[in-house]
DNA sequence: TTGTAAGCGTTATCAT
DNA sequence: ATGATAACGCTTACAA
């Protein structure tokens, strides 16, 4: 049953090596007293036998799953939002480094039976959630069961780990880019305010316009019937420019203006669908801060077992 | 240490219950011989107390992790194509159903050193790999490995479960309905040829072409500077119409396109970045896919064992 | 320094 | 029908 080209088992090694399974075990963790010499017996060992630990047994007697919880929202549009695969990437690809395998859980809008399942079966080690609105009831529920949580974006809750990008500055400082070329009149069309990161990025441009002493309407919506009415707003108001908050926005206004002659468009956050269309927007590393929150949150499973 | 509420093992519920270990598990699994009697107790108690079983234990007895691994490509433009995120969302969806946890696993293209990491750790009992090219390393590395395995699109590789869309079909009567419109000359730019589903679309759109008598122009490409070169092709040959063999061609055609006086474009796939540019296309429930994958799979791991 | 043995929570095999 | 007991592969006291 069991291969002679690849051991399976600690025990293999041992048995092939005339040792015992618990000094193969701390020849390779490096933990406990053990003679330079066995170390390097096994070490040279594995180099021939690829040998794999097997996770769940480990686990089991650590108490720890090796693997971290990427929690992702599951409605309809986020597939079109390259941020949250590009993230989950970046999570991924920080995991593998520290030997932990990504697992993903989607809860519909509004319910968390399957992150509690998630939770209670012990299946993860650590949590990602990859957006996290005010009162967030996923939070909630990784908060009250204690669990280690990492959050995408500043949750505005005390206590919590996470990372984040500097929103309000980038579209300050965007913003006024944009408006120094001689706009007078912007708009901009944020998304629900229940997301901190759009209330950045309102204060942002709120903050770009007040300095260049234009006057700066601000059009918060959720949902697209929203979007249409904002657009509406900003076009009978006399708006020459429109800041969209984020990509999805973007290209929801973009459809509803005649490309001909519709007033000049930007993004508060990149897509590569908008280059069709020639939009302007800062671009941010997403990839690079899923692991960045991966890196965070394995360092804090790390070191408090 | 062990919670009074919640019981965190099965022995926590024997003792309560005066029964042992074994017993309650046979309860719950309803395998092998127990009485009517003991079962309704050990079922009563749960509804109170809402144990939920250490999978990890589970697993390590059984053989099992409980989870299912999705293998995605981790290319930059894959962000870009919601195909990958909305199938996850379905294989996650469908897993969670019968318990199981899905897991991700990326491997720079043409490695799979990360892929082959998860298999030898044994931390999942199946793969979906959510695309494949010919002679794919991933799927030669499942194959060998004798993993349970179910391909997202038809691999062309024997002895392989696979979930597909029609995509021949598809594109053909899809084709056909733009062609009786009284286009001429029509055009397709199709992606890399090593995927199988790029070979259907383009077998569909040529015979769509032959039954309507006109002679259409094939451009597979790979890579945004065949992209290029192909629609100067089309457009200097005189083509009245392109058809794009998915979206992420298609938005790059639009990119390279002049939107005021760009011959009629459309879409083998859809995408809601499309809708900006009023592209037509074919709609897949990419999601339903996903789900199909991870039914097929599960059902194959739960029978086999 | 190393080996032995107990334990992680579950399932499966055997007695009872 | 039920309860011990071994087993899954690993870690970690504790003994030697």
């Amino acid at each position: 049953m069991k291969s002679v080209e690849t051991p399976t088992t600690l025990e293999d090694i041992a048995k092939a090596l005339g040792l015992s399974a618990s000094t193969v075990s701390r020849a390779l963790s490096g933990k406990g007293r053990i003679s330079e010499e066995t170390v390097n017996k096994v070490k040279a060992y594995m180099e021939g036998h690829n040998y794999k630990p097997n996770m769940l047994a480990k686990g089991l007697a650590k108490g720890r799953s090796y693997s971290i919880c990427a929690v992702l929202p599951s409605d309809a549009v986020t597939g079109q939002i390259p941020f949250f695969y590009e993230c989950l990437m970046g999570i991924c690809s920080a995991g593998m480094k520290s030997n932990y395998t990504t697992m993903i859980v989607t809860d519909r809008e509004d319910r968390t039976g399957r992150l509690e399942s998630v939770v209670s079966m012990g299946k993860a080690d650590g949590y990602i959630l990859l957006r996290a609105a005010d009162d967030d009831p996923a939070l909630k529920l990784l908060l009250d069961k204690k669990c280690r949580t990492v959050v995408v974006g500043n949750p505005g809750v005390e206590d919590v780990q996470f990372v984040d990008e500097d929103h309000e500055g980038v579209c300050e400082r965007f913003t006024k880019e944009v408006l120094s070329r001689g706009f007078k009149a912007p708009a901009a069309i944020i998304g629900a305010q229940k997301y901190n990161v759009n209330r950045s990025r309102k204060r942002g441009f709120e903050a770009a316009a007040a300095e260049k002493g234009v006057k700066g309407t601000v059009y918060t919506v959720s949902g697209d019937d929203g979007i249409e009415a904002a657009v509406n707003g900003a076009l009978q108001s006399g708006a020459d420019c429109i800041f969209c908050g984020d990509d999805t926005v973007c290209l929801k206004v973009l459809s509803l203006l005649d490309a001909g002659k519709r007033p000049f468009v930007a993004s508060f956050y990149y897509n590569e669908s908008l280059a069709v269309s020639g939009i302007e927007a800062p671009r941010f590393n997403s990839k690079e801060l899923g692991r960045r929150a991966a890196a965070i949150l394995i360092n804090s499973i790390e070191n408090k077992f």
